[in-house]
RNA sequence: GCGGGCGUGGCGGAACGGUAGACGCAACGGACUUAAAAUCCGUUGGGAGAAAUCCCGUGGGGGUUCGAGUCCCUCCGCCCGCACCA
């Protein structure tokens, strides 16, 4: 009897309609039901689908439909980061408008998305550069604007030449651009800043809350906010001649215990005590440029040498008088940081010991390790810095001579006190997010410049304040800025002339919210609360790590910025985070170095061609599926030929979901193997098995019953805990006891039962990952219920326990046999049962026996 | 430089401190077939042996333990994040 090969190109369209007439992802407030947010980051509609959104979507889809199954009321909602700089390049490249590009490309990944077969509800949908949705985004920033969220304010900012806009601090890497890999200019402009670092500590704290999220993200966001305890505290100021000026000199410090180590102080060149001395020193502003002029990049800092400038002035040593330091302005010091000016202590810090030897300045050791004799601690070209565990004392430091670090800490910190000339304070690394962009594809920021008023929010009746449409990229700059009219309005308040703000918001603020939105899509407030109430958090979050500071912390910061604006109720938006691995591929290359696409690279007598040209190539590394690699594969055209499930399936097989999957063609193959093997399994199984109440069974029947009802119960521990590698590894067991049951010649009445029961569980099982094979499956097991209104089968707790089980034998801790037993057997019973082994004898070689230990149901290990 | 993670067969990977290598891929042998594909059955960490069985084996070295892939110390290698942060 044969039977016919499972065909996804016809059921899988089949089903998605099905899903899609019935309803069947359509999420609505349930609260008999518990609920289920589940989400993966939501693309940037660049045209088409990779296999990182495979893979991403497959992973939740699973979860949803799992949790579905399970009896949760699942929200699965998909939507599009629609605004940003890909729709003006193909503007400017190509001329299309980039709100046309934009939504063709939504429309064509949209249907790519859907032939997935995704539990998603579509009825959900956002699109973030839908004025129906930006309107909120903009009613909140006036709400943030009247909160005192946001800050506008003249400041150096990271300046991207290549996009001509500027970056926030997140989106500069080792110098350059994130987008564009341009180096990274500074300029001067007024921008919108949101006041992140107002929650700067409350963000750092809550980490330790979020308990289901990778320790690895925390730890990222925990070293980007940056939290260092230490002191500010100010010098006295002299010139040359000792005469002592008005202002006194503001430094911060972690290690003012080295107060009396210090040599030297440094400004950065943009201190504003540098700025006025160079107004009337020129060698001193050619200075400035200079270091202004090389950048941040990594490189730039590995090569650049520690170079000062000295300001013929001197700092008065707070508790020495004759000791004046002298400042001088520095490359190394960073006006962002602290007060951008330092005390520099050579003996305790590398950095500090390089600019003092290039300025022939004194090294005066003040720490020392315990019983080193201070006269003879000197310092040569490194340093010296306590390790972790080392025993140091002060040294060369008047009354803190023999005190612990921790001590003379105190003592300095009390005593500056008391001068009044300091205090102890805690200081942040992260700054405040720069969210204008000059740029057109954008949410554009809804205030008005008025001559007489100052900054005007946009009345909330006016909004939203839409982009206009007839915009031309055939010039730099910002096309907002160019239009000829939009940028002219009344002011709302006098009515006089007014200019609009031509900035748009950084499109990580649209992506800052719409976990949020996807509650209630429609609303019109940003955020329904009782919809919000219901569904926020988000259970669990999937995505790349390659967020785990930008959009992660931005959002954690929105959320609390609309709980301070009763726009939400929540402050953490993720409950759980999950971060998936990348999707790689083997690299192939031409002779003349052009890289190749996987699908034109062939094998033939071992070794690879041009599938056209049949040109040698070489295979390069494995590496991130990336264009410029062109080691990609379409998902579209792997749907095409496998179907959907296949292409699931192999996403979800032997790699764990965290770690980088490699796409392999044998891979694929393997995949589809099992469809057709798990079809026909099931139809074998139709023909010989026997529906029906499978009770009071034994034997072989009755292993087959176990096996389904084991596989089952580590199925469910291993979907609830995203180890979707292991059940499907516990789903092949059971197609392979199946299998075997179908092979064996027993069908007997009990036999026929259980291998009916065994194939229904094992369509169920992987229901969640095959979603259309699955109710192909079901159907042909005479369900005339849909698989996606079954419930989740309960494993039977006396069939997952075994009565029988194998303990291990050891001699001296190894294994030399192994006995099966009845479950629980007492101690004395095994070891009576195990000494009387002839293995046991053997390995015993006449020795008597010194030890036993018995782990129950486990091991027994006799020690001689 | 600072911080973190990871090293297990030919490969992807399993393994509450308790039988290392589940499951899959690849390879090899066999069945079916005129043949191939598909499918099914079997073998597959290394070494010795006809076999029973024994020895070795989770990057190297050391330690804790009746027992270590798992815990501790140390070295080596790879990967990731941050980086002139005072």
């Amino acid at each position: 009897m044969t039977t016919e090969r499972y065909n996804p190109r016809d059921a899988e369209p089949r089903w998605q309609r099905y899903w899609t007439e019935n309803r069947c992802f359509e999420a609505r407030e349930d609260l008999s039901k518990p609920k289920y947010y589940v989400l993966e980051m939501f693309p940037y509609p660049s045209g088409r689908i990779h296999m990182g959104h495979v893979r991403n979507y497959t992973m939740g889809d699973v979860i949803a439909r799992f949790r579905r199954a399970c009896g949760y009321n699942v929200l699965h909602p998909m939507g599009w980061d629609a605004f940003g700089m890909p729709a003006e390049n193909a503007a400017i490249e190509r001329g299309v408008h980039p709100k046309s590009w934009t939504y063709d490309n939504i429309a064509a990944m949209r249907g790519q998305l859907k032939s997935m077969g995704l539990a998603l509800d579509w009825s959900r949908e956002i699109t973030t550069c839908d004025p129906a949705y930006y309107r909120h985004e903009q009613e909140m920033f006036i709400d943030f604007l009247a909160a005192d969220l946001v800050e506008r304010k003249v400041s150096t900012v990271n300046w991207d030449p290549v996009d001509n806009t500027v970056l926030a601090n997140e989106q500069v890497i080792d110098g350059r651009g994130w987008r564009s890999g341009a180096l990274v200019e500074n300029r001067e402009l007024a921008q919108w800043f949101l006041k992140i670092t107002d929650y700067s500590e409350e963000l750092l704290a809550a980490l330790d809350r979020l308990d289901r999220w990778p320790e690895k993200v925390r730890l990222m966001q925990r070293n980007w906010i940056g939290r260092s305890e230490g002191m500010r505290f100010s010098f006295a100021l002299e010139d040359e001649a000792g005469r002592i000026l008005g202002e006194r000199l503001a430094v911060y410090t972690t290690r003012y215990d080295t107060i009396f180590g210090a040599s030297f102080c440094a400004i950065s060149t943009d201190h504003e005590l540098a700025k006025r001395q160079a107004e009337r020193n020129p060698a001193l502003d050619a200075f400035r440029r200079e270091v202004a002029a090389l950048g941040t990049s990594e490189e730039t800092i590995e090569r650049a040498e520690k170079k000062g400038y000295p300001l013929g002035l001197y700092a008065r040593h707070p508790f020495r008088e004759k000791v004046r330091l002298p400042v001088y302005a520095a490359n190394f010091v960073l006006m962002g940081y602290g007060e951008g000016a330092i005390f520099g202590c050579p003996a305790h810090d590398q950095r500090d010991l390089d600019f003092a030897r290039k300025y022939r300045l004194q090294v005066v050791p003040v720490v020392a390790p315990k019983g080193v004799d201070a006269a003879s601690f000197a310092i040569g070209d490194e340093a010296y810095l306590e390790k972790e565990g080392d025993e140091t004392v002060l040294i060369n430091s008047d009354f803190l001579d023999g005190l612990s670090v921790p001590a003379a800490k105190e003592e300095i910190a009390r005593r500056m006190e008391a001068m009044k000339i300091g205090e102890r304070r805690v200081n942040y690394r992260l700054r405040d997010w720069g969210v204008s962009r000059q740029r057109y594809w954008g949410c554009p920021i809804p205030v008005i410049h008025c001559t007489s008023c100052g900054i005007v929010p946009v009345p909330k009746k006016d909004l939203p304040v839409t982009l206009p449409d007839d915009v031309t990229f055939d010039k730099p700059g910002n096309p907002l800025d160019h239009h000829p009219i939009w940028k002219h309005v009344k002011c709302p308040t006098c009515g006089g002339p007014a200019r609009r703000e031509t900035d748009t918001f950084d499109t990580f603020v649209d992506s800052s919210w719409y976990y949020a939105r996807f509650c209630s899509p429609a609303s019109a407030r940003p955020v329904d609360a009782a919809a919000a109430a219901y569904w926020m958090p988000v259970d669990k979050y999937i995505g790349g790590v390659e967020h785990a500071i930008l959009h992660l912390l931005y959002s954690r910061f929105y959320a609390r910025a609309m709980m301070r604006t009763h726009h939400l109720d929540i402050d953490e938006p993720f409950a759980s985070l999950f971060t998936q691995g990348m999707v790689v591929h083997e690299t192939f290359q031409s002779a003349s170095g052009e890289w190749v696409l996987p699908v034109d690279a062939v094998q033939k007598d071992g070794h690879w061609v041009h599938a056209k040209t049949g040109e040698p190539l070489t295979v390069g590394g494995i590496e991130k599926m990336s264009k410029s690699k062109r080691n990609v594969v379409d998902p579209e055209a792997i749907i095409e030929r496998y179907g959907a499930d296949t292409a699931r399936w192999f996403m979800l097989s032997d790699t764990p979901p965290e770690r980088d999957i490699e796409w392999t063609e044998a891979g694929v193959d393997g995949a589809w193997r099992f469809i057709q093997r798990l079809w026909r399994l099931v139809n074998e199984a139709v023909r010989e098995g026997s529906p029906g109440e499978p009770a009071g069974v034994a034997g072989a029947a009755l292993e087959l019953r176990r096996a389904a009802h084991r596989a089952l119960d580590a199925v469910t521990g291993d979907l609830m805990n995203l180890r979707f590698n292991r059940s499907i590894a516990r789903i092949n067991e059971l197609g392979n006891a199946l299998s075997a049951a179908l092979q064996a010649a027993d069908r007997s009445e009990p036999m026929r039962r259980s291998i009916r029961e065994a194939a229904e569980m094992l369509v169920l099982m992987s229901a969640p990952m095959m979603p259309h094979l699955a109710e192909e499956c079901w159907r042909q097991l005479g369900h005339a219920k849909p698989v996606v209104d079954t419930a989740w089968p309960k494993p039977d707790a006396a069939l997952v326990a075994d009565d029988c089980v194998t303990i291990a034998v050891q001699v001296n801790g190894k294994r030399r046999d192994e006995v099966r037993l009845a479950k629980g057997l007492g101690k004395e019973a095994v070891e009576a049962l195990a000494l009387k082994l002839d293995s046991v004898a053997r390995a015993l070689d006449g020795r008597p026996v010194r030890k036993v230990i018995v782990v129950p149901d486990r091991i027994i290990n006799i020690v001689g």
